[in-house]
RNA sequence: GCUCAGAUGGUGGAACUGGUAGACACGCAGGACUUAAAAUCCUGUUCCCGUAAACGGAGUGCGGGUUCGAUUCCCGCUCUGAGUACCA
């Protein structure tokens, strides 16, 4: 029979299904291989044609690691808390597990469809309690550490308590909020016990703290910085605006040396590290502290100095004002009198201007004068002190010293102020901009003059420290993640409240259960949709009622699926020590900031408790490109009067009419063609179209957008497999491009990967579609043939270059087509080596070549023999005056002594040799490509 | 502005450490089969000139350089995409 991918496809998924062929092992004696894909959110529209691409790659990868001897772990789950579950809630009443159970099953019926060689058995739902239980057991353990920077790692709390309670504060150097008190141990002994809760929050991993969040009022909720592009929520677009709320938190920042060294360890895209290394952020220079002039004020100050922080400490002599950021906390402290009126100004102006308008302006010089001076510690010159609104107040001390001299952004402030700059480097131009130069030696600097960059920043950091005015530091960017969401879907925090503090829930209590609530809206006191839940209330006091964000449930959910049942750990130490890490994670850059963040740092804290054993959760990461959607158009004939009309003209021939385009659905346009007959169904008002065609044919035109319904371009996994077969699906995705490049989804080459499936179909039956086979020994040809595909493909794996592998198992079935090749020896093999690619296909003729039904997963992969390949191609690296190195394959070579003429006849060939004469020389088409002299 | 990635036929793309540029596929043109169409198969297809053909010239965004030889390496520029944005 012809190729009838559907009835195949259908039966060996069933048998997958049945036989439960892809279940993962944990207690295997083979290698280990893990293989995972970023797990998806279940969002209603279901999967379109760019979803499954990473998805088809790591497939691929995994089913040749099996057939390389592997045990591979390849899983596949949903990050099913979320937003849009619970808007769709808030609409139409319905439960967010309902909407979540129904697109899982899309989902899921569409996964299936691909034939996906999954481990199903191992699924998890970041929504299910059996797997949230484990997220709030992760939470609590996080609540009862701290991180111990003497050590380098997170500690259990009780181990801060005895240190306390026999050494007091002394000899603590940890990872804390800023205002931790210093006490003896009995004084320590002497606090009440809520005191000491108190304090013991501020050395907690997560902590609950006073902080300045991302408040989203149209979705009701904080955000994290990820979450938030440009002043507007990521997910829907509203408007954020920083306010002041008591927030959960994730000392993150206490890792951020760790997850910055850890970078140079992984093999990751060098692009996404650089995202990691800019989000950390980290800068090194030092902290000085400015005393406040004594006389400047006359009344009495609770500050006595203004701390900056500055990556070019060397400049310091070049001072000449000092800029603090508009909603700096000193400000009105600080502000004298006569001023106030101008400052007041000012700040109202800021405010007034939108984070976007802020960010958008940043040509205007504008700011305003305190009144007060501070003195530069090393020589105590008088430095007025401004504020301004280039200068930010969450980073480092929201506080600057200006050195015009050598910043642009002080230059143009005191150009415009008319404030003094002095140039401190012998070298520096500064005659319209300011020269940030390094090089050359200081001048105007008392004791550093004379000195280098390197030699003067030494020297001042050091007569800092012994005046005590500053010191060396390191400044991240990266701020502590906020961990609370006002929203019902996601997993309630495991604690409660008493008197104002928070406690844990007793172990034994997990999971902490979602409460049934009435709606899923805020309730009318402005707290969060929990607080509507009724005999929901904890013996001791009154449950959180934030739930966690969504990255919570995805930090560490690839050590679920390592023992995906355990009821009694979140993975056993015996399944984690087999599995270890990721080998390989496929999934997108989005993420980088975000989720692949989370999870390394969650990954590092559960090392350092002992429950994990690698640094590094993912040592390789690749990332798929983005699928575009691929837009096709129409155009409508406009009359005189200016009127649309209900005909089109093809796209060759727009240019000799007045037409205006217009979007069609790309499902029934082929290779760019409009089928017509489908576009009069397609929409009432076209039933009469009318058509003028070029070649007979509508032609239409195309451009490259978003995917999305709006466009009519989004094209359904569901429909390629219904129509061409999931085989085809995978490996035409994969023939559209290289992996890691975005690429606009079209269907015009499809057919070629369908055309070719029929072809390696073809090679196994005979002209009346019979199964045959030869039984005969191939030939030296047809072995080549081979063996070059086993070869290429096994590179092409590993260098996950899957593009070019299609197109070389096209040219292997072109070649063996053309020699006519059905010997069994050959199909075999061939067979193996197609099989992670076009599994179905290939599982129905490893069964019909008698091999045993659905053995063909684990089939051993071919070796691959080079003696088959040297016939008349071969290599030879060789050297030339020690510098030149060649390196070619060779069809033709001339015998010595046929190369005297040849040489004579190339002048750059005499200019090569330098007269030698060569021992061997390689020619293609009358061309010297390579010589052995 | 900064950082990174990229630019190759009508199209998607190949060429892995410098060595026959355009593999493979789509599209297009011509042909075979057919009453016809679809399907299938065969041939051609970077551009220009000449031409039936061999053959000749140009050619990997632009301008230089290194090299016997550059899509590949170096310098400068243009454009496109992504990330980031007053980070002191």
């Amino acid at each position: 029979m012809d190729y009838q991918f559907k009835d195949i496809e259908q039966k060996w998924q069933q048998f997958w299904a049945e036989k439960q062929t892809f279940k993962a092992d944990n207690n295997s004696t083979k290698p280990k291989y893990y293989v995972l894909d970023m797990f998806p959110y279940p969002s209603g529209a279901g999967l379109h044609v760019g979803h499954p691409l990473g998805y088809i790659a790591s497939d691929i990868f995994a089913r040749y690691k099996r057939l390389k001897g592997f045990n591979v772990l390849h899983p596949m789950g949903y990050d099913s808390f979320g937003l849009p579950a619970e808007q769709y809630a808030i609409q139409t009443g319905q439960h967010p597990s309902l909407t979540t159970e129904e697109n899982i099953a899309t989902y899921r019926r569409q996964l299936d469809q691909i034939g996906f060689s999954f481990d199903w058995s191992r699924e998890v739902r970041t929504s299910s309690p059996g797997y949230y239980k484990w997220t709030q057991w992760i939470f609590m353990q996080l609540f009862n550490s701290w991180y111990n920077k003497a050590e380098e790692k997170a500690e259990s709390i009780a181990k801060l308590v005895e240190h306390f309670e026999t050494k007091g504060s002394a000899g603590i150097n940890a990872v804390s909020d800023e205002d931790t008190a210093t006490f003896t141990a009995g004084e320590w002994k002497a606090y009440s016990h809520n005191q000491q809760q108190e304090e013991l929050l501020k050395y907690r991993i997560t902590y609950l703290r006073e902080s300045t969040v991302n408040w989203c009022a149209a979705l009701g909720t904080v955000l994290a910085n990820d979450e938030v592009k440009d002043g507007f929520s990521e997910r829907g677009g509203y408007p954020v605006e920083q306010k002041k709320m008591m927030q959960w938190s994730m000392r993150i920042t206490a890792y951020a040396e760790r997850l910055l060294q850890g970078l140079d360890t992984i093999d990751w895209p060098e692009p996404l590290k650089e995202m990691q290394r800019n989000w950390i952020g980290k800068s090194v220079g030092a902290s000085v502290k400015f005393p406040i002039k004594k006389e400047a004020h006359n009344s009495q100050l609770t500050t006595h100095n203004i701390e900056v922080f500055t990556t070019r400490v060397d400049t310091i002599f070049g001072v000449t004002f000092l800029v603090i950021a508009p909603e700096h906390e000193l400000v009105n402290e600080l502000t004298t009198p006569e001023q106030k009126a101008d400052i007041e100004a000012y700040i109202t102006q800021t405010k007034k201007k939108s984070e976007l308008d802020r960010m958008a302006d940043t040509k205007t010089v504008s700011g305003a004068f305190t009144g007060i001076y501070v003195l530069n510690p090393l020589n105590n010159e008088p430095i007025p002190v401004w504020i301004a609104d280039y200068v930010l107040a969450g980073y480092g001390t929201g506080a600057v010293m200006a050195v015009p001299s050598g910043d642009q952004r002080d230059y143009l402030f005191a150009k415009h102020y008319n404030l003094p700059i002095v140039p401190i480097i012998d070298i520096q131009n500064i005659e319209t901009e300011a020269d940030p130069t390094k090089e050359g030696t200081y001048i105007n600097s008392d004791f550093a003059n004379g000195l280098t960059y390197k030699e003067a920043t030494a020297a001042i950091i050091a007569k800092l420290e012994a005046i005590g005015a500053g010191k060396a530091k390191v400044n991240f960017r990266m701020r502590d993640a906020i961990f609370g969401r006002q929203r019902y879907w996601g997993e309630p925090v495991p604690v409660y409240f008493k008197d104002g503090l928070p406690y844990l829930i007793d172990e034994s209590e997990l999971p902490l259960l979602l409460p049934e609530i009435d709606k899923y809206l805020p309730t009318e006191t402005g707290e969060p949709p929990l607080g509507r839940a009724t005999d929901w209330k904890h013996p001791e006091g009154e449950y959180e009622l934030s739930t966690m964000p969504g990255w919570a449930g995805s930090s560490w959910y690839w050590y679920r699926y390592m023992d995906a049942h355990n009821d009694s750990e979140f993975a056993s130490e015996k399944a984690i020590e087999y599995w270890k890490d990721v080998d390989l994670y496929i999934g997108g850059s989005e993420h980088a900031t975000g989720h692949l963040l989370y999870s390394r740092f969650w990954n590092k804290f559960l090392k350092d408790i002992g429950k994990v054993n690698e640094e590094e959760p993912f040592k390789k990461l690749i990332n798929q490109g983005m699928i575009q959607g691929r837009s096709n158009f129409v155009y409508r004939l406009i009359d005189a009067e200016g009127r649309g009309t209900n005909t089109f003209v093809s796209h060759g021939l727009i240019k000799e009419y007045k037409t205006s385009p217009l979007h069609v659905d790309v499902n029934i346009v082929k290779n760019d063609t409009l089928d017509t007959e489908k576009f009069k169904n397609w929409r009432p008002e076209f039933a009469d179209a009318e058509f003028i065609l070029e070649n007979g044919k509508y032609v239409c035109g195309h451009e490259v957008e978003k995917m999305s319904k709006r466009y009519y371009n989004v094209v359904n996994p569901d429909d390629i497999a219904s129509q061409y077969g999931a085989d085809t699906l995978r490996m035409y995705e994969m023939f559209l491009g290289p992996l890691e490049q975005s690429k606009p989804w079209n269907t015009n080459g499809i057919e070629g990967v369908f055309k070719f499936l029929r072809k390696f179909w073809r090679l196994f039956h005979d002209d009346q579609w019979n199964f045959r086979v030869s039984e005969d020994a191939p030939t030296k040809a047809e072995l080549k043939a081979l063996h070059k595909i086993i070869r290429k493909v096994e590179e092409d794996v590993e260098r996950f270059s899957f593009n070019t592998s299609v197109s070389s198992f096209m040219i292997a079935v072109n070649e063996l087509t053309e020699l006519k090749c059905n010997k069994r020896a050959i199909l075999q093999e061939l067979t193996i080596v197609l099989a992670s690619y076009a599994p179905h296909i290939c599982e129905e003729l490893w069964a019909l070549l008698g091999n045993g039904e659905g053995t063909l997963s684990y089939a051993p992969y071919p070796t691959f023999k080079p003696e088959y390949l040297v016939e008349d191609d071969f290599a030879y690296p060789i050297s030339i005056n020690g510098k030149t190195k060649m390196n070619l394959s060779i069809s033709l070579s001339l015998d010595i002594k046929d190369i005297e003429a040849f040489v004579l006849a190339n002048a750059d060939v005499q200019r090569y040799l330098e007269g030698k004469t060569p021992k061997k020389v390689i020619v293609v088409k009358g061309r010297i490509v390579n010589m052995v002299v």
